[in-house]
Parts: structure tokens; C-alpha cells; sequence
DNA sequence: ATTTTTGCACTGACCAGTCAGTTCAAATCA
DNA sequence: TGATTTGAACTGACTGGTCAGTGCAAAAAT
């Protein structure tokens, strides 16, 4: 119903809001987690009243399962692009797998807490946002999933080798490793992590070198 | 786990009850997180009355504490086992390794439940039972962490690698692939799934064998 | 005889979602 | 130009419901 104002774009107010929404929301859902955080909490957080809450978002579950959408997104994207880069330079598959590692690594250093609450709910059964949630899983595990396949087809991986396990192995080892370190030794630097990463992936741990 | 009288030490009675109380949590807990599940689902679920639950907890969350103590626990102890008997058959520490790799899936295999519920809650900050969580964490990567140390000491692994980020990685490996297994294709074999991490593990992934 | 469980009514805190009213910048008017 | 109108965006007190935890007398199990 844009009857008068001949509005060129969306607002930007609005987008604001819910940008200053999404953030207090993430920190507070990946310490607490959802049902524990309250949206009189995510509202104070965001510096909004509790009723701006709901006129920009239909529930707490829609907040939250666009929060998740958003999120997956700049990993997916942020995948996709390291695979591509290192296709453009002319590396191999291996190169392609250690560019998402660290790719995976840069995105879990500045989304530390998306990344909590993501794996929180990652394999929970029987709630609201399932759905979204595999759809938004399957668009990430693809990518990994894609390079390891091309790399099967140019005969740089074995053919032996499982491609959905193997890319949820790597996913779950980059997830782990960096919540690790951003829990437990937050001092280090990514270079170290991902070179730590590096070489367990290219099998350079048993073995003297 | 059927004791017939009256056990020296505590009631069996009681301790069917807790039993019955904790299958109950885990599940519930698992799919729907700590805060969404009530403690009337629980004792329903339980087949036992709500002052039962209080009888025998001083709290939910207590109730939540002792179960993550008690399931970690058996997942340390199978851990130590499976390396203690390789070590007894003179195994070296990469079958140690992959002896704990087995391990930890016939551990998700048998409780999944319990595995989805430790995920979840692991990285999370500001709870209750957080305390808790860093302990009994500390115990079972402490069993991976010793088991590299004394590769590297052996010089069976290359001195170069990071003990702590690397038990991490593997924890995670087999975890999230273990996950993906119970979730998205559960009808495969426990032995094929441990197949596929071995190959990981092993580096017998680039290159064609 | 003692421990454990049951059943159920009750309380008080907490919380998702609502809605009538307010704000204010841009659009329209004079 | 300044005055007025419009409506999207926002506010926060309020409502209806939920749930952890309590209290206790009676029953069951050991």
C-alpha cells in the first residue's frame, strides 16, 4: 500500500533496526540459547522498545530463523568465493579445500557467537526453524561437497573416498578446532590455527615429516 | 543393568528411578534444548511423578548436571579402554588413535541423544552448569591429548603438531560426522563410517592410494 | 519401620505477544 | 516560505498463559 510517499528503496531506518536486532540477538541466543533468551532481553540489548521487536519481525522464531538465513548466507558466500579464487589462480582441489578452511576460519573469527549458536542447533529435531535450518546446511555442506567431487573427477582425491561423510568430517573439524581455539585459547592467531589445520588434513601427522 | 536386592552403598530402587529420569531428560533435552523442556514432560515421559523428580533432584537444572556427568563419564571410560587395549596389544599410537576414532562412534551410535544434548551446550556461556561442562569436557580431550603426546614423545607423530588444536579437530571430525551419519543416512554401517574417517585420518585422501 | 513414590492443589515469577497511543521526517498545501 | 497532514516506525504498559518449585497426606515398596 504505497499510496503517497514515492519511496526509492527500502527504508533505511528500518534496515538499521533490524540489523542492531540480529546482532543483540546473536550474542545473547549463543550464550543462552533461544528458549532461555527473552525478547524484553534482545529488545533491551538492541537499545529498542519490546514492541519494535514485533513490527519488524512476525515472532521471536521468524527473528530468529532470519537471523539464521542471513548468517549461513555469509558463510556460503564467503566459501564459495575461496573455492573460486583459488580455481581463477589455477590451483588444485587441495589448495580449493585449504582455502575453505581458511575461509571457514576467518568467518568463525568474526561471527565467533554466530558459530555457537549455530552448532547449538544444528541437529535438534521437532522444532520451528528445522526446516530452514537443513535448507540453509545443505547450500554450505554443497560447496564443500563440490569441490571434493571435482576434485574425485580430476583424479586428485581418491576415488574411495566417501564425499558427504568426508565434507562433514572437514566441517565438523574446522567447526570444533575454531570454537576451540576462540573458547579456550583465543590468543592465537588464525595463520597458527589454520597451519595446525593444514596439517592434519594433508595427513603430515603420523610421520616425522 | 539388572541388580536383583538390595545393593550395599544405595537403594536400587532409587537408582531405577534416576535411571528412568535421565533417559527421559536426554531425550527431551536433546530435541528441544535445556529451557524449552519442562520437568512435568520429564516425569511424564519418565512414567513418574513430578514430586518423584524433586525427590530425587534438588533441581532441573541439577538433574541436567549430574546427566552430563554421568554420560561423559562413560564416554571417557570407553575412550581410556579402547586406548589402554591397544596399547596391551602393542599397537602403536596411530591404532590407538583410530581404536578411540571407533570408540567415540560406537558411543554416538549407542547414545545419540546424549551426543546431540553435549553439542549443544558446549560452547555456550553464563550457564549454570557451565562449570560443570569445562570439567568433564577437559576429561575426555585429555584422554586424545595424551594419547598424541605420547606419539610425539615416541616419535610416531611429528613433533610439530599442536597437541590441544589437533585433539580438537579430531573430536570434531568424528563428532560431526558421526552426527551427519545418525541424521541424514543412518542406515549405514557403524564399520563404513569409521572406514571413511580412517581414510581422513590417515591422509589416504589426497593422492590416489 | 523406614524409604520412596504418588497425586494434586497451589504460588509467584516470568514471558510472548498485543495494542492504543506517540514521534517525527517527509510530503503536501497555501 | 512556513503551516499542516500523513503514515511508517516506534513505544511500553498490559494480558493471558506457562512453568519451576512447594507442601503434604496417603499409598506402596523394601
Amino acid at each position: 500500500m504505497e499510496s503517497s510517499s514515492a519511496r526509492a528503496g527500502g527504508s533505511t531506518r528500518r534496515e538499521a533496526t533490524r540489523q542492531k536486532l540480529y546482532e543483540a540477538a546473536v550474542t545473547l541466543i549463543a550464550e543462552q540459547g533461544f528458549s532461555a533468551t527473552t525478547v524484553d532481553e534482545i529488545a533491551e540489548r538492541a537499545g529498542v522498545a519490546k514492541g519494535t521487536v514485533y513490527y519488524n519481525f512476525a515472532s521471536k522464531s521468524v527473528l530468529f530463523e532470519e537471523l539464521l538465513r542471513h548468517g549461513v548466507g555469509l558463510l556460503t558466500a564467503s566459501l564459495k568465493e575461496a573455492a573460486e579464487q583459488t580455481e581463477r589462480e589455477g590451483g588444485g582441489k587441495v589448495d580449493a579445500l585449504d582455502a575453505m578452511v581458511r575461509a571457514g576460519l576467518v568467518f568463525i573469527d568474526r561471527y565467533p557467537a554466530f558459530t555457537q549458536l549455530y552448532v547449538a542447533e544444528l541437529w535438534r529435531t521437532n522444532r520451528a526453524w528445522q526446516s530452514t535450518l537443513m535448507v540453509v546446511r545443505q547450500e554450505a555442506v554443497a560447496v564443500v561437497e563440490g569441490v571434493l567431487r571435482e576434485g574425485v573427477a580430476a583424479g586428485e582425491f581418491s576415488d574411495e573416498i566417501d564425499v558427504q561423510l568426508t565434507a562433514a568430517a572437514l566441517v565438523g573439524m574446522v567447526l570444533v578446532a575454531a570454537l576451540d581455539w576462540k573458547s579456550f585459547q583465543p590468543e592465537r592467531s588464525l595463520d597458527d590455527v589454520h597451519a595446525a589445520l593444514s596439517r592434519l588434513l594433508q595427513g603430515r601427522v603420523s610421520g616425522t615429516v
